[in-house]
DNA sequence: CGGCATCCGAAACGATACTG
DNA sequence: CAGTATCGTTTCGGATGCCG
């Protein structure tokens, strides 16, 4: 048998969610929202090396609860940036991998991955600088 | 009377605030979440364009509290990505502005902005599919 | 103008228990 | 294994009022 997902098989490209072409703001703000949650960045960062099972995610993404990461892959999932295949086999087998418009964020998204990497020992110290400057602040 | 603002010097750089080089999640959790806010990509985006002061950001970014971009600034500010500058006069007199590490980041978070609008058709496209396949969901 | 303090409802999240 | 359902807690974020 075969498995059953949930694909798109090739939607015609119209449709314009806010109608305003000029202002930048529009859209961006759903799509940024998706990358924006914590959890979306990792799990994405984590199908880019191949597709993963359900706990193998969980396994992968130190901290995630399972409530999130189903959350997670199902926003990601009806936003058309990973695929969710699931296998009837008993028990059930799911996996998730990137779509060709997920694989595309992917690079963006290492990108930034990357940045953070390269500047988080400065970004660290100037933390710590502002907190030595302002000893008693509420952020974070 | 000079501008009195919070400009961090010249950090020598070292202070590992993870201690594993090895570990990709490690800091860029803390540097994630900062570009993860819906907010802190909206205000860098508007600062690219050059400073800007605390009320013509809030204007520029339609749909912030005064709240919200009072934390957001002072985040962003802790975290060395913009420079906030106070001017004694009468009444006072605020500038933010980018700093280098800020500028930096600039061209990634335009990336993501121009990648969001040339995908949100695609996107939305997808959401709709999607919610026509499972009608009732809680998903957002 | 550029904030800060407070209150309060809404949303996010984690833990736990249960299911096909 | 891969979820769903529920509950309690925490956090977010808007509204309001006051201040230098």
């Amino acid at each position: 048998m075969s498995p059953t997902h949930t694909q798109v098989t090739t939607p015609p490209a119209d449709l314009d969610p806010c109608g305003r072409e000029d202002h930048p703001d529009c859209g961006i703000r759903d799509v940024l929202d998706r990358i924006g949650d914590k959890w979306s960045v990792l799990v994405i960062v984590e199908l880019a090396s191949g597709p993963r099972r359900f706990r193998e995610l969980q396994r992968a993404i130190d901290g995630i609860s399972q409530r999130m990461l189903t959350l997670t892959v199902r926003r990601l999932e009806r936003d058309g940036l990973i695929l969710r295949t699931v296998y009837p086999t008993v028990p059930a087998q799911v996996d998730y991998r990137l779509t060709d418009t997920g694989a595309d964020l992917t690079h963006l998204v290492k990108a930034l991955a990357d940045w953070s990497l390269a500047h988080r020992t400065v970004i660290a110290k100037a933390r710590h600088q502002y907190d030595r400057i302002h000893p008693d602040h509420d952020i974070r």
